[in-house]
RNA sequence: GGCGAGGUAGCUCAGCAGGUUAGAGCGGUGGACUCAUAAUCCUCAGGUCGGGAGUUCGAGUCUCCCCCUCGCUACCA
């Protein structure tokens, strides 16, 4: 048998968690994806019956968090409390039935950091070594990698982070950036030395290489972890000097845990908490591993924090093991990553404002898997799919039956539960299948199974033609059968659909007028039994409503404008594919076919407001100059009026000699995200008419009387 | 550059211990029906299974090479 998948017991207790999310940002659709499929499988094991327990916390220490918080002006434990409250809030939103919501910033997490960490110390795990750090005199703090900015010593682009280069992907040692700068205040950083403690992670070696294919986790994280342990496992670098928002490390003043240290530790505090709240024992759960199982999801982005760190951490602090991590994939969005730049980010709170949160549950549990891979949200695959499912298939078999037992039978069942050819047994059957499916997390096997059904369960009232009883003298009471058939078999579906649809399922069980359903309870038919008044379970999705979502998430982050006919053709190759992509996923979240307009970047309609996006100002060219290295590239300098004096690289080099530009005056998009480019920033982009097929390229240039920084609509 | 995942009908995906005419849902076509949220039911639609070579009596399904997409990573966890 699969260790994955350990044998059904009725008294299986379990604790499940989902990654505890960062409190630096806001909860979008693809963190959705864990919690979704996390919250499934633990609404699946309650539904089941067994005991459950699914724990979370807000993750809440570290850099970001401190330099935030400094710039709002107010202390790191009010902004995390507050993201904390916008968190639930978006999860509720969501329907994920946490059993207890923490945060990492708390006494528990502090007491269960401080044992692991002392108990790793005192059995020699710990180890202290001097670490030299680029350090911030002004802000009095050591600076992590990407709080450090300057020019990358390979290529000379500007504004590159301290570890690597965007640009050229160089990487280095942030004392090897030119010109570092402090992200935060600008000043020049100096080296410092500084003893870290050290987690010697290598101590565990034997025993993680023996874990990991223990049944554990997942073959292919199995398959990627070897990576590591070929390159050799190195000690893990557990301590920040302060400041520093976080747990002080005992004995150690002004030394913090590194947040990655204390953030999974928040799945025992979260447990803890729990356990204090409820009168359960903590140490049932985290000190034995004889009556719990414990199952981390977690993004495939985080695994070796899990499946290395985490299992040395708890097995060298005398704790138990999880049973098993569940890696997923991420989401895409039409095709492409999500992407605040491409107008596709879209957060948690921009889909509730405009979409019901079961569509999403239903369009994931569709197409997930229990394996490793990224999942793709495609909105019109979506729209169809949630209608014709969830409302064509599923609620419609209710829908078309139970106005004939309403207006016919005042809302009652058949006395005695009908023969109808063994049908209502093989849907119950199927539940088997369908209950190994959720436990093996083959969530889209199992809504394939159940759809099936559906359709079965739509042939058999087809068959029935309810609606030629209704009309024939003494047909009654197979009128009256053939709908209590198809509700119950309809109880039955939405029995084995209840762990995806938990709102739904409040609903159908108000209109059944049925105690909760459970999987156990599904087997029994429903007779001689009152309904209650039928109401729409699920609107169908409308397509309105998602441009509505997509626009107001263009909104909350403008995209950059629309690929303007003139655009330098010169940029590096890296540059000119990062614009394609953006015109793809604009396209793509568009109605058009994204072949079509892809074709015609220039094609499609747009509105004034769209066209107003696009900040067009008039400019003189200060300077031109060529630029060595490149051979189609002018770097102008540019007088904006007011919004100051621009750089901007422009692919004009064929048709235009440097000199000849000075002094005249021109058009840029100012509001142009500046792209980082091999030469340096381009901070904009001038407008320049060229032909297909034809040569020449003819800048444009505003009649006389123009000034620089004069608006263009 | 290294590693991982993937490239199957318009769309989203199954299939892969190698074996009869490559499947499903949606969309599309034609028909039925009218109970139902223009839902449902029946029928049809024929995609060189990314390209090439090989192994084999026989290959989406195995081997090798190549192309493309996505992601991670780049002696820094």
């Amino acid at each position: 048998m699969n260790p994955l998948t350990p044998s059904d017991s009725s008294n299986r207790r379990l604790l499940v968690t989902s990654a505890l999310p960062y409190a630096n940002g806001s909860i979008h659709l693809g963190h959705l994806v864990e919690y979704i499929q996390t919250d499934i499988w633990v609404r699946f094991h309650k539904l089941m019956g067994r005991e459950c327990l699914y724990v979370c916390a807000d993750d809440t220490h570290g850099t970001p968090i401190m330099i935030r918080a400094q710039r709002e002006g107010i202390p790191p434990e009010e902004l995390v409390a507050r993201m904390r409250t916008e968190h639930q809030r978006d999860f509720a939103g969501f329907n994920i039935g946490f059993d207890n919501y923490h945060s990492t910033h708390s006494p528990e997490n502090r007491a269960l950091a401080e044992e692991i960490y002392l108990r790793l110390r005192q059995d020699g795990h710990i180890r202290t070594a001097s670490v030299r750090q680029a350090y911030c005199e002004k802000d009095g703090m050591f600076l992590p990698d990407r709080f450090i900015r300057g020019i990358c010593p390979s290529c000379g682009a500007a504004d590159q982070y301290g570890d690597a280069c965007e640009s050229c992907s160089a990487t280095y040692a942030p004392t090897d950036l030119k010109e570092a700068r402090c992200a935060v205040c600008g000043s020049s950083p100096v080296a410092r030395d500084s003893d870290h403690f050290f987690f010697k992670l290598a101590d565990f070696e034997t025993f993680l290489k023996y874990w990991i294919r223990s049944g554990a986790i997942q073959e292919q994280m199995a398959n990627k972890l070897d990576e590591w342990f070929l390159a050799g496992l190195k000690d893990w670098d557990i301590s920040r000097d302060g400041p520093y928002f976080g747990f002080e490390i005992p004995d150690a003043p002004n030394k913090f845990f590194y947040v990655w240290l204390d953030a999974p530790i928040g799945y025992m505090a979260s447990t803890r908490h729990l356990c204090d709240r409820t009168g359960r024992d903590f140490d049932e759960i985290w000190r034995r591993d004889d009556r719990f199982e414990v199952h981390h999801f977690i993004g495939k982005d985080i695994y070796y924090f899990h499946t290395l760190f985490w299992p040395a951490m708890l097995h060298g602090a005398g704790f138990r093991l999880p049973t098993a991590v569940h890696a997923h994939g991420f989401l895409t969005i039409n095709g492409q990553k999500m992407s605040k730049s491409r107008g596709s980010f879209l957060n948690a709170r921009s889909y509730l404002d405009h979409l019901d949160p079961e569509y999403l549950r239903y369009y994931y549990a569709a197409k997930l898997s229990s394996r490793v891979e990224d999942l793709d949200l495609n909105l019109e695959d979506f729209t169809s799919r949630v209608n014709s499912d969830m409302v064509g298939k599923v609620v419609n078999i209710a829908s078309r039956t139970a106005g004939f037992l309403r207006n016919r039978f005042g809302g009652k069942l058949a006395p005695v539960y009908p023969e109808d050819g063994g049908l209502f047994d093989r849907f119950v059957a199927h539940g088997e299948e369908i209950a190994r499916h959720y436990e093996e997390r083959e969530f889209g096997k199992a809504m394939g199974a159940v759809m099936r059904l559906a359709e079965e369960a739509n042939r058999y009232v087809e068959q029935q033609s309810p609606w030629e009883l209704a009309k024939k003298e003494g047909a009654e009471a197979a009128l009256q059968a053939s709908c209590s058939v198809a509700l119950n078999l309809f109880k039955v579906l939405m029995t084995y659909l209840k762990p995806v649809l938990p709102a739904m399922a409040d609903k159908v069980e108000a209109f059944l007028n049925v105690p909760p359903l459970s999987w156990e309870n599904r087997v029994a038919p429903l007779a001689d039994h009152e309904i209650g008044e039928f109401k729409h379970l699920m609107a169908r999705v409308d397509p309105k409503k998602i441009e509505a979502m997509l626009t107001a998430a263009r909104g909350e982050s403008p995209p950059p404008p629309p690929a303007p006919a003139a655009a330098p053709a010169t940029q590096t190759k890296g540059a000119a594919k990062s614009v394609e992509k953006v015109k793809t996923a604009d396209s793509g979240a568009a109605k058009s076919a994204p072949a079509a307009a892809e074709s015609h970047p220039g094609g499609g309609e747009i509105e004034i407001p769209q066209f107003s996006q696009v900040d067009l100002r008039v400019a003189r060219i200060v300077a031109a100059e060529s630029v060595e290295g490149a051979d189609k590239l002018l770097k102008l300098t540019l007088d904006v009026g007011a919004l100051g004096t621009r750089t901007v690289f422009a692919g004009i080099k064929s048709a235009y000699a440097p000199d000849a530009l000075a002094g005249r005056l021109t058009v840029v998009v100012a509001n142009l995200k500046p792209r980082k480019m091999k030469f340096g920033l381009s901070e904009g982009m001038v407008l320049a008419a060229s032909g297909e097929g034809v040569g020449g390229l003819f800048l444009l240039q505003p009649d006389a009387g123009a000034e620089p920084g004069m608006r263009i609509k």
